[in-house]
DNA sequence: TCTGGGGTCCTCGGGCCC
DNA sequence: TCTGGGGCCCGAGGACCC
């Protein structure tokens, strides 16, 4: 999908079509998760402190990504996908790999080409946005032929023409060449991918160690036997949190590694799962960044022995001067729930947990609590209802007032009202349809 | 300019066991 | 009893990806 958070909420609000669109973090810490071709113009891009943008695109939207709306478009997607093969590796919400032949979809150039083609007409019909396709006989070419497509394009890279066409591609575009290697590599004189595969095998390895050369090379070399694999069992779970100002009290880190420690396993019981190893991760105020682990003798989904578990590491972690990020995991996974009988008996007379109900979805899905009027939060970018002017979107808020945009996804801009953040006639609301009877917006 | 959140994989050192 | 090596697990850190 083409620059998709960003391209979802164009769809979801008019006023933004056209418009430069960042989505991201709002605070004072966040960063860009993607942002719109327009806002791409002022030198916006992915991981870039927002503050940096804002500086560069003051005017754009600036809005907070809805993953709730973001995963609907993705599964609509995933099921056209998966018409065309069994064989169906998600990367990412907006990615995925498909092998056209093990679907029977695709057994030439030309069926390729159609297959594709038609995707990109599916994907716009069912979602209104736009879609790019890259066909090749690997991985790593279908995704460098997927970016050369970008935006709402289809690339073919034909068999016997790879190694021509990576040759004088910068070593970046390989898979798994980054800041770090893309560096150590041009310090050893190698900046090309046709470099890489000049140097050698033994160069890599020398350079970048076995694994990493030998991955390398063969990738230079276009040679990826890497297989499309349906589904991949989760290896970790995860929660952390960048707190707009560094926690100095101790206390303050205590709670809050409890707090993580609790939202993680809800996250781990809600994917029915329980592990072995659990991590503390600590970003302290200079951006150091520390572990530390400890595994168990038995698989737990217990909050209580995880919860002690991340205390317990806690304490082998020098927090002064103060640190910016908290976060708790547990990894060594079992796909079953295996109480750790021990511990069990040990917490029993300890606070009882909340189990989740079963079937419930995450804690980011779980009903809220009720919040006074007075304090409640109006996120920028999500939607709203207003007992008079119907639908729209919050733009801003602040000094106790909300600003919304009224508009859907079919009326065309909308006007904006400013109203106080208590007024009792506006409410949050769901996020409509992007596409209605099948017809996408701006297309009838 | 000042760096999110959720993951994956690799490397390396140390301890343990055979 | 001492020394060494291989294999495995654990813990920590780094790089990378979207």
């Amino acid at each position: 999908m083409d620059a998709f958070y960003a391209s979802a909420e164009q769809a979801a609000k008019p006023s933004l079509r056209g418009k430069a669109v960042v989505v991201g973090g709002l605070g004072p810490r966040g960063v860009v998760a993607t942002c719109s071709y327009e806002a791409r113009v002022f030198g916006v891009h992915s991981a870039m402190p927002m503050a940096q943008a804002r500086r560069l695109a003051p005017n754009a939207a600036y809005l907070v990504p809805r993953f709730g709306l973001y995963r609907e478009i993705s599964e609509q997607v995933m099921k056209l996908l998966r018409e065309l093969s069994p064989l169906v590796e998600p990367l990412s919400l907006d990615e995925a790999f498909v092998d056209l032949e093990a679907g029977r979809a695709a057994w030439d150039e030309r069926s390729a080409l159609l297959a594709g083609e038609k995707l990109r007409a599916d994907i716009r019909a069912v979602t209104g946005l736009t879609g790019s396709v890259g066909l090749a006989a690997s991985k790593m070419l279908a995704k460098i032929a997927s970016e050369r497509a970008k935006p709402d394009g289809l690339v073919l890279i034909e068999p016997g023409t790879e190694r021509a066409l990576l040759a004088p591609l910068s070593v970046r575009v390989l898979p798994g060449v980054g800041p770090a290697t893309g560096d150590h590599l041009r310090r050893g004189g190698i900046s090309t991918v046709g470099d890489i595969a000049e140097a050698g095998e033994d160069e890599l390895v020398r350079l970048l160690g076995k694994a990493h050369g030998v991955g390398l090379y063969a990738m230079a070399l276009a040679r990826d036997e890497r297989r499309v694999v349906a589904e991949r069992d989760t290896k970790s779970v995860s929660v952390e949190d960048t707190y707009d100002v560094d926690i100095h009290d101790r206390v303050r880190v205590r709670g809050e590694v409890q707090r993580l420690a609790d939202r993680c396993v809800q996250r781990l019981r809600a994917a029915r799962l329980s592990g072995r190893t659990i991590v503390l991760k600590v970003r302290r105020y200079d951006f150091s960044t520390l572990t530390r682990s400890e595994t168990l003798r038995g698989p737990t989904d217990d909050p209580a022995v995880v919860r002690e578990a991340a205390a317990r590491l806690l304490e082998s972690v020098d927090t002064t001067g103060g640190v910016r990020l908290l976060g708790v995991g547990v990894s060594g996974l079992a796909d079953y729930t295996q109480e750790d009988l021990f511990a069990q008996a040990r917490t029993a007379a300890e606070e009882e947990p909340e189990p989740l109900p079963a079937g419930e979805g995450t804690a980011e899905e779980a009903p809220e609590e009720p919040v006074p009027a007075a304090r409640r939060r109006w996120h920028a970018g999500h939607d709203v209802r207003h007992a008079e002017f119907g639908h729209g979107w919050v733009q801003g808020s602040g000094l106790g007032r909300v600003t919304v945009r009224f508009e859907t996804p079919f009326s065309g801009p909308g006007r904006v009202k400013t109203f106080r953040v208590d007024d009792p006639a506006l409410a949050a609301a769901e996020p409509l349809p992007l596409v209605e009877r099948g017809v996408p917006p701006g297309s009838g």
